[in-house]
RNA sequence: GCCGAAGUGGCGGAAUGGUAGACGCGCCGGUCUCAAAAACCGGUGGGGGCAACCCCGUGUCGGUUCGAAUCCGACCUUCGGCACCA
């Protein structure tokens, strides 16, 4: 256990201060954000919260930090949007409404409520003049209207897929939303269904949103995981010959990768669900075909994606015809084939795919090895070779390497017909239909007469009723609201029924952004003039777990809706930052199990919104998270109190002792050397040290007030740029101290101070004397000393002579301004 | 299994080819106090020495370099992502 935190004694009231100034803000609309403004435009945006009702310390890490660069933006002179809003729709409030009978906007609402006084505890530069709140029919409004304009476009669809299933959200999710097999809200194991769904056609855009070029800085490792998760893979579909069984179709096609390795195909995996099955099942297999077939669709999406699993299947007791070589080869049916990649069959080569070996093992099929390692001996392998090699028993193509096998094959399939050269992606469409309440009515109608009719833009908003059942049955509560249901057909004015299900949130979450340009605007989603003016989004922060849903979700977004029209850009956000997670103190995820949970509000009510601001930033670089620790704080708390002690001091007591020129020169030196090292940290998020260096210039500021050996014009003017360097840090305390020291409201007007590199720059420089790259001696130089006079210093040194005697210099390397390193022969 | 990131004092971390451990926490000593807390001042990687100083030290082993926490190779550990994608 961690002793219990000492609290530090303040020489000032914090909760006072923080009040006073946030309320005094608040009153003078310091933080309005005026459009049309001269200065240049900074967005600054984080992610938006979801309303859960608390404002924990990790809402504190994302926003305060965030807050501090859209300040130190500001401070810059940039005209900076830096807004707040809630991500309102959403499973919790309906899970509310079941357990506790309140109604989700009730729940959501009242949430937010207490939210927006958590938020102003930051001290952040919100504009809450542009709040927006995705549940509100103004918003949600726009959600419709998007979708229409997809359906338009052909990106919005209605298709039966076998879809995922978490059997207890009793919803379908998107690919995005199943971690390792499971539902990533609720941990449910998810099953597979067959269902008629609503999907967005992102895989239209997969290969624009693997090109990260028009992106300015973002995590590498994000890209990596939208890299993976879009899964580019080239390779040709190749058709085989199924003529011989007399039916309709006279080829099946299958995907791969390794064309070169065509003429070790040994047999034709399709998956269970491959439209053929039926037909190419021969009677004697009828029976163990539907079997497995019908076993298949129950086993669960876990089993059947583990790698570990048992290769599985059933022969469908028809053949295919390898056309590269005449070669009949029998088909199976396997789960290990998945419908839904490539042509939803496998060419099974055992000798060179791991999957294809442990299926061929399993049922006898003949493992002919056609890429021959070069120190092969001719015998059969005991597992896939998957490396280089040279093509054997491959006909005309005997000899060539693989790399050059796959070019001639693919070249001579495309001329004969036999298939093409194609692409694949693990990535699926986006599949946004939900079976729940609380979420965006998707606005469509099915007439018996004219099918599928969208509801016409001017009867946007369909609105979500009031009244439903929540207990979630597996379809949408709103199908059983008459009322909502039963509507007349928008062309025929015949009966008719609208859409139940509703969008998945992260639809509202993909074009947010665009909404805080204009929140009331109500001719469109956005004005395009402000939207003009504003996006893209400059700098956006956030979680990394977001990697491959939302952030994929809003870059396919703002792509659709450029080529419709609507936007002139192809990127939501040019800039990324991820911050990491804020530990208990103990070093473990904050849980309630584990009882490490911080209550930001008590500590903030005791040290103060500074303190906890400070003290997450201080911790260490933003993006590694780190623990937290009540002890630790303690030492912000405390070094705020020094700082407001030591601006507390009346100046003039330093006049009536002589003052050091030298220690003037010195002072002004490490005061400039902070403000270019803060400009440069704050720049790169980078507030650890930051903070560390307005430390180092207090302890200065401490130290030469002791000795009272600079002027009270150098104090003052060493106080006021420290002042404004504080500001975006820790506001409240810096705008109290700006104004106590005679500075006209606000501080948050004012310029981030500018440095003079002159005044920056060294006198002196601590010369260091290396013998064999062993430090040896230290020699205080000026800092513009020449090579020879440092060679000569060097070597004349007292240190180093006893490690010179009797010995041959071999060379010196100088390394201007650093070091002199001796090398002896 | 594959891919990626990271391993530095008692702790959070700084230094991305040139003085390892900035800054802070904690701890130790001192000033003040009847005493304590707070505040302020000083010390604080390990080992040796009365001292000046010396040796060792950034997960482990090797390499490149005048010089490596930093670059390269192998391994170990931790965390994150992907995981039958043909």
């Amino acid at each position: 256990m961690t002793t219990a935190p000492r609290p530090v004694e303040l020489r000032f009231s914090p909760a006072e201060i923080d009040r006073k100034w946030q309320e005094r803000w608040a009153r003078d609309d310091l933080y309005r954000v005026a459009d049309d403004d001269a200065r240049p435009k900074w967005y600054d945006l984080t992610m938006y919260p979801y309303p859960s009702g608390d404002l924990h310390i990790g809402h504190w890490y994302a926003m305060a930090p965030s807050d501090c660069h859209a300040r130190f933006r500001r401070m810059q002179g940039y005209n900076v949007l830096h807004p707040i809003g809630f991500d309102a729709f959403g499973l919790p409030a309906e899970n509310a409404a079941i357990s506790r009978g309140i109604h989700p906007y009730s729940w959501t609402m009242s949430n937010i409520e207490n939210m927006r006084s958590q938020l102003r505890s930051i001290g952040a530069v919100y504009d809450w003049e542009r709040e927006v709140i995705c549940c509100l029919p103004e918003y949600y409004h726009w959600n419709q209207w998007f979708f229409l304009k997809f359906y338009e476009q052909g990106l919005a669809y209605r298709a039966q897929a076998p879809v995922v299933w978490c059997p207890s959200c009793q919803t379908v999710l998107a690919n995005e939303q199943v971690i390792n097999g499971a539902c990533e809200r609720c941990g449910a194991t998810v099953t597979r269904r067959d269902l008629e769904q609503w999907f967005l056609k992102i895989t239209d855009y997969a290969d624009e949103l693997l090109d990260f070029t028009k992106l300015v800085e973002w995590p590498e490792k994000i890209l990596m995981m939208q890299r993976n998760w879009v899964g580019r893979s080239e390779g040709v579909e190749i058709s085989f010959d199924i003529s011989l069984n007399n039916l309709e179709e006279s080829e099946i096609r299958a995907f791969t990768t390794r064309i070169d390795t065509i003429f070790g195909v040994t047999f034709l995996a399709l998956a269970p669900e491959h439209p053929l099955v039926s037909a190419l099942t021969d009677d004697a297999q009828r029976d163990a075909v539907g079997s497995y077939v019908s076993q298949a669709r129950q086993t669960s999406e876990i089993e059947r994606l583990s790698g570990d699993k048992e290769k599985t299947g059933v022969p469908l007791g028809s053949y295919a015809v390898n056309r590269l070589n005449g070669e009949r080869i029998p088909i199976f049916i396997a789960d290990y084939v998945l419908p839904t990649y490539g042509a939803g069959a496998v060419m099974g080569v055992p000798a060179h795919d791991e999957r294809d070996y442990a299926f061929a093992r399993k049922y006898g099929l003949p493992v002919r090895t056609v890429i021959a390692p070069i120190d092969w001996d001719g015998s059969e392998p005991a597992e896939a070779y998957l490396g280089e090699g040279f093509m054997t028993n491959s006909g005309k193509y005997e000899g060539m390497t693989d790399q050059e096998g796959v070019e001639a094959i693919a070249a001579d399939v495309e001329k004969n017909g036999w298939g093409r050269r194609a692409t694949s992606y693990r990535l699926r469409d986006w599949l946004i239909s939900r079976q729940r309440y609380w979420g965006t009515p998707i606005p469509m109608i099915y007439c018996a007469g004219c099918g599928v009719v969208p509801v016409p833009a001017p009867d946007l908003p369909v609105l979500l009723p009031e009244d439903a059942e929540f207990k979630p049955t597996g379809e949408s509560p709103l199908a059983e609201n008459a009322e909502f249901r039963n509507v007349s057909c928008p062309r025929c004015a015949g009966p008719a029924h609208r859409e139940t299900d509703t969008m998945d949130t992260f639809f509202d979450s993909s074009w947010y952004l665009l909404r805080y340009v204009s929140p009331r605007y109500d001719e469109g989603p956005f004005d395009p003039k402000r939207l003009r003016e504003w996006l893209p989004v400059d700098q956006y922060t956030g979680g990394a777990e977001h990697a491959v849903l939302h952030l994929l979700y809003s870059r396919f977004f703002i792509k659709a809706m450029r080529d419709i029209g609507l936007v002139d850009f192809d990127e939501p956000f040019l800039r990324l930052f991820n911050q990491g997670v804020i530990l208990g103190s103990d070093h473990e995820k904050m849980s309630k199990s584990r009882g490490n949970v911080v209550n930001p509000d008590a500590v903030v009510g005791l040290m103060g919104a500074d303190a906890v601001r400070c003290f997450l930033m201080f911790i260490g670089p933003w993006d590694q998270g780190g623990p937290w620790s009540d002890v630790g704080i303690n030492g912000v708390a405390r070094w705020l109190n020094r700082v407001w002690g030591l601006v507390e001091r009346d100046p003039v007591a330093l006049d009536s002792a002589p003052t050091d020129a030298q220690a003037v020169r010195a002072t002004l030196r490490i005061l400039h050397q902070t403000v270019r090292k803060c400009h440069h940290d704050l720049d790169r998020f980078k507030f650890n040290t930051a903070i560390a260096a307005l430390m180092e210039l207090v302890n200065h500021l401490s130290k030469v007030w002791a000795e009272a050996s600079i002027d009270s014009t150098t104090w003052r003017e060493c106080v006021e740029k420290f002042l404004l360097m504080l500001a975006p840090i820790a506001p409240h305390i810096a705008e109290e101290l700006w104004e106590r020291t005679g500075h006209s409201y606000s501080i948050h007007q004012q310029l981030f101070p500018a440095w003079d590199e002159e005044l920056a720059a060294e006198d002196t420089i601590t010369l260091v004397v290396q013998v064999n790259g062993k430090v040896r001696d230290r020699i205080e130089v000026p800092a513009n000393i020449d090579e020879s006079t440092a060679h000569e210093l060097a070597l004349s040194s007292a240190k180093v002579q006893p490690y010179t005697e009797g010995k041959v210099v071999n060379k010196a390397i100088y390394v201007p301004g650093r070091l002199v390193n001796v090398v002896l022969g």
